[in-house]
DNA sequence: ATGCGGACCTGTTAGC
DNA sequence: TGCTAACAGGTCCGCA
């Protein structure tokens, strides 16, 4: 589900709620989602405060005096503040509860998420110590991916959506960001120019700020931290509109499978 | 080293 | 209407 512009949605809509607050209670109703919830993270997080919540790629970051709390929604995760006494669904299975009464709460139905702790700076965890620029960062660049891209025949889809390479871009925002950029899914990366990657690395750019301003993208359950849903999707040109006709040409979109992942292009803006 | 397919899960939708 | 198959926003792992 979340790409980049919805962790950083949902990061917006927490933080207010928690920043300066102290953990009273977790609650830990399914453990096992990507990697089992550690059993000591009650003991670790409770009456620790949230000094401030930070994004590392698809990464949340609830930092504390003693670790941090490490959250990520993989392909179906929401996390979204509730007052108490709101009652938790099927597939709300961590609840972390603040002394303001707020809770953040977990949903995932998929269990693709992850919920760890570390006492390590979280820059140093396995998950994230190996991860690639944030794509809104100026080391981020079409320079950078020119020189990443020498040699690899990986289609530059695949390629730009490799976290080693880039944080962030998710199968959505990567169909949105090469027909922006005028290129094709499939064609090789290490065969595209300097140039065509400046191109490129300002579309990423631009498609995840403007997502980010629009709070997202909800295709089916994607809620905000407090419940809303995002509005880009009204703003997707290729995603999921395989058949239809192209925005800006009128052409037909053509749909293929890249990485086992669905992808769309217009023939005649991307070449 | 690179690059690909499979795996992890459940829910929803498309198709027969 | 009901069953089944395919597909879904991520990403780690193992194998060629």
């Amino acid at each position: 589900m979340p790409e980049l512009p919805e962790v950083e949605t949902t990061r917006r809509g927490v933080a207010p709620h928690i920043e300066g607050q102290r953990v009273v209670d977790v609650v830990v109703r399914n453990g096992r989602l990507r990697y089992p919830v550690p059993d000591t993270l009650p003991r670790e997080l409770i009456g620790q405060r949230i000094d401030c919540v930070q994004r590392r790629g698809k990464y949340l970051l609830f930092r504390t005096a003693a670790g941090t709390l490490i959250v990520h929604l993989g392909m179906s995760g929401s996390l979204r503040v509730v007052k108490g006494g709101e009652e938790a669904q099927k597939h709300d299975h961590v609840d972390v509860v603040m002394a303001n009464g707020c809770i953040v709460r977990l949903r995932d139905p998929r269990r693709f998420g992850a919920v760890l702790w570390t006492v390590e700076d979280p820059v140093r965890h396995d998950l994230i110590a190996h991860l690639g620029p944030e794509p809104l960062d100026s080391t981020f660049s079409g320079d950078y991916l020119f020189q990443q891209s020498r040699g690899k025949k990986q289609a530059v889809k695949l390629f730009v959506m490799d976290s080693q390479r880039v944080v962030g871009v998710g199968n959505i925002y990567a169909n949105e960001a090469l027909f922006l950029a005028g290129i094709r899914p499939r064609i090789a990366a290490g065969k595209i120019s300097q140039r065509r990657y400046a191109v490129l690395a300002e579309a990423i750019k631009s498609v995840l700020a403007e997502a980010i301003t629009q709070g997202g993208t909800t295709l089916r359950d994607f809620v905000n931290g407090s419940g809303q849903p995002g509005y880009f999707q009204q703003q997707l040109k290729m995603y999921g509109r395989g058949g239809a006709p192209c925005d800006h040409c009128g052409a037909t979109i053509k749909a293929l499978r890249l990485g086992q992942r669905a992808t769309y292009y217009c023939p005649s803006c991307q070449s």
